[in-house]
DNA sequence: ACAAAAGTGTTTGGTATACACCCATGT
DNA sequence: ACATGGGTGTATACCAAACACTTTTGT
């Protein structure tokens, strides 16, 4: 017993951190929340937001914590991308980081928490500098998301609770970075019985007005658990 | 400064782990290298191969190290499943570990290594109670490598360097969980150029004999280059 | 002779793509 | 009247799936 005891001991502790990539859409655009370290190294860079994990937290826990902490949200939508550990990651000391994407709806942001903490909504088409391996946190990170979505209805959580066909089209364009054909994406995605049609009209972005379509997340549920 | 380094002392450091999961296709199955814990908690039972992660060494290569350890080999394909976190994953103290998985061909397997691990191969359709959540960790690796072996060449790692069709529609076969056409897998595989005809011929399995065939790594290794 | 695995093409159905015009409305 | 985005159907090309018999050779 002692001897296992020691097994554990003789190995070196490190710091665990987590690194959060908020995507939200805003006005078209896929954005990715950032912000300027308050600490060195680095101090002043652009970065992702991170935490350590706690002794009596789960990895997934911190994750959510620093999200909570910067958005004021909860039930967000969350992908672990993986862990990072190389050596110098951090040049401040060893840090294994595990990175996570969040997908959230831009109007349920809380703007003030965001200030608070010095962030900004980015483009990620147009990302400035940022410290450490962020940068390849990100493009792992939007990989991951591009396969998602192919497969699984996760673009909905960047959308609001009712939205147009146009909105979704353009949502899909951006996170697949191609453009796609009006009338096969409009048929492919009205055979989905998990996308239904509203009686609410949108008059905001077009003269005539478009319908607003709203994604059944029950029916969805149902329908995945019928395929198993 | 001061208070920078503060901010990194205030947190908790912990145990970085690796877990290793091993595959291979001996006589047609894959199997999984598992090992006998020879320490508390979970004493004796069945465990993946795992190790921690030191402070001089990346956490990849930690997984390495151990994979190394246990096989003698280098050079091996692997790729990385994801970090476990939880709180109590492994109840002798908090332990975040990073868990990959690598393909190795059965001939190039140094048997006295794995013996004096007390290692063993099992078959994945048939495998014992484990500790912790490897399970959890086996199913995840599962499945990222049937998704990865849809769109890239990764089978070819758990084959010997000449092979039959049969053989690597077998091999398809066992990863996807599902049987294949022959001719139409034949049709497929062959209009692949990185797949190469030779004019070996395999008398082992069939009395009529098979023409042996080999990937070619470079000429794969250039065509995704033009894919770019 | 027969068992056992190797090898070989064609037909068919379905899915993905390409494509252009009219509609409704606010200004 | 016109500018702006909303909405609609068809023809075609391509790809994936289904399918059964002959060949070779060791025993």
């Amino acid at each position: 017993m002692f001897r296992d005891q020691g097994f554990y001991t003789a190995h070196e502790k490190m710091l665990v951190g987590v690194d959060c990539m908020v995507f939200t859409l805003r006005e078209g655009r896929l954005c990715l929340l950032l912000t300027r370290r308050k600490f060195e190294p680095a101090l002043g860079s652009w970065s992702l937001m991170g935490g350590f994990v706690k002794s009596d937290e789960s990895v997934d826990n911190a994750a959510y914590r620093v999200l909570h902490q910067l958005t004021g949200l909860d039930n967000v939508y969350m992908e672990q991308v993986g862990a990072f550990g190389d050596l110098d990651r951090d040049p401040g000391e060893r840090v294994v980081s595990v990175a996570y994407y969040a997908l959230i709806k831009w109007d349920d942001v809380y703007i003030d928490r965001v200030k608070a903490y010095n962030a900004q909504w980015v483009d990620v088409d147009n990302l400035p500098e940022l410290c450490f391996d962020h940068p390849l946190m990100i493009r792992r990170a939007i990989k991951a998301m591009r396969r998602k979505a192919t497969c699984e209805p996760i673009a909905f959580e960047l959308l609001p609770e009712y939205f147009t066909l146009t909105q979704l089209q353009n949502l899909y364009e951006t996170i697949l970075g191609e453009p796609a054909d009006k009338r096969n994406f409009r048929r492919r995605i009205l055979e989905n019985p998990c996308i239904k049609r509203t009686d609410l009209i949108d008059k905001v972005t077009s003269r005539r007005g478009a319908s607003l379509y709203t994604f059944d997340e029950e029916l969805y549920a149902q329908s995945v658990k019928f395929k198993m």
